[in-house]
DNA sequence: GTATTACCTAAACCTGACTTTAGGTCAATG
DNA sequence: CATTGACCTAAAGTCAGGTTTAGGTAATAC
C-alpha cells in the first residue's frame, strides 16, 4: 500500500494531478483509511495503464470508461478489446503522421545547411519542385504526399 | 492569388482557423486589397511550414518567431536550421516514445484476445511477470522500460 | 432594389487538462 | 504544547488553441 505522496514520486506525476485523477473517477475502487486515499497494486497498475491510454491520446472522461468496464468484470472484455485495437490503429496512424513529419523536417534541415553553404536560396530554388537530389527529393516527396 | 476561402479548402483549415494565425502573426507579409486578405505563393508555402512545424508539436508562439526570421532574409539561416534540428530530434523522441506505447497496446490486446478465449484472466496473471508466451513477453518488456 | 454570398473585426466563449489557492485535519517531533 | 509535514476538499485560475457571436462592408444574382 502506498500514499499519494509514494505514487507521485514512483510515477513523477504531481500530487494535484493524482488527486485529479482520482476526482474524474480514474481509480474507481481506491480505499481510503480516515479520509486518506490508500493506493495498492491495482491503482499502481490502473496508473500504468492511464499513462498508455493517455500516451495514445485518448481523453480522460474515455480513460474513465475503460476504468468502469474495468469495474464490470468478465462481461467488458470484448468492448476493452476493442477499445486498445482502436488505440493501436490510432498509434500506428500517428507514427506514420510523424514519419512524414520527419522527413520533411529533414529536408528542411538539408535546405538551411545547403543554404547557409551557399549564402542564399537561388540554388536550391532553381533545383524545385523535382531537381533536387535523388535522396533529398525521396524525403520532400515524402513529406508533402 | 487565392482568397481565404479558396486556401481554407485547399488546406481543410477552418477559415476562422486562418483568421487566427494571421492575427498571432503567421502570415507577416500578407497584402490586402481594400481589407481583404490575398494569399499568394508565399503564404501558401508559410502554411505547409506551419503545418510542419504544428505537426512537429511546436506551439504557435514559436512559430510566430519562425516567421518572423524569415522576414530578416540570411542573417537567420543559422538560427532557423537550428529549429529545425531540434524539432527533428523532438520528433524523433515521440516516435521512440509511441513505439514503446504502441507495444503495450499490442500487448493489451493479446491480453483481451486470450482472457475473451480463456473466459478469465486466471491464466494470464499466472504468467505474469515472466513468464509470458516470447514474442508478447517482448512486448510487455518493452512497453514498461 | 433586395437578397445572398464572401469577406471583415473585436471580443466573448469553449474545451481539456491541469494547477493554484484557501482553508482544514491529524500524527509525530522538539 | 506548538510547530512541522503529509494528507484532505472545493473552487477558482491558467493556458493553448481554437470557435462562435454580433455587427458591418461590398460585389454579384434574381
Amino acid at each position: 500500500m502506498y500514499t499519494i505522496g509514494q505514487i507521485s514520486e514512483m510515477f513523477g506525476i504531481p500530487i494535484s494531478t493524482l488527486r485529479y485523477y482520482d476526482k474524474e473517477g480514474l481509480f474507481p475502487k481506491i480505499e481510503r483509511q480516515s479520509g486518506i486515499r490508500r493506493f495498492s497494486e491495482t491503482e499502481v497498475e490502473t496508473l500504468r495503464i492511464i499513462e498508455c491510454l493517455n500516451a495514445s491520446g485518448l481523453g480522460i472522461k474515455d480513460i474513465k470508461q475503460f476504468m468502469e468496464w474495468t469495474t464490470e468484470g468478465s462481461a467488458t472484455y470484448a468492448r476493452r478489446r476493442q477499445l486498445f485495437e482502436k488505440r493501436k490503429a490510432a498509434v500506428e496512424d500517428e507514427i506514420r503522421r510523424l514519419q512524414k513529419t520527419l522527413d520533411m523536417l529533414k529536408y528542411k534541415c538539408w535546405y538551411y545547411e545547403t543554404a547557409i553553404r551557399d549564402g542564399n536560396e537561388d540554388r536550391i530554388s532553381a533545383m524545385l519542385p523535382d531537381r533536387l537530389p535523388p535522396e533529398i527529393q525521396k524525403l520532400y516527396d515524402h513529406g508533402r504526399s
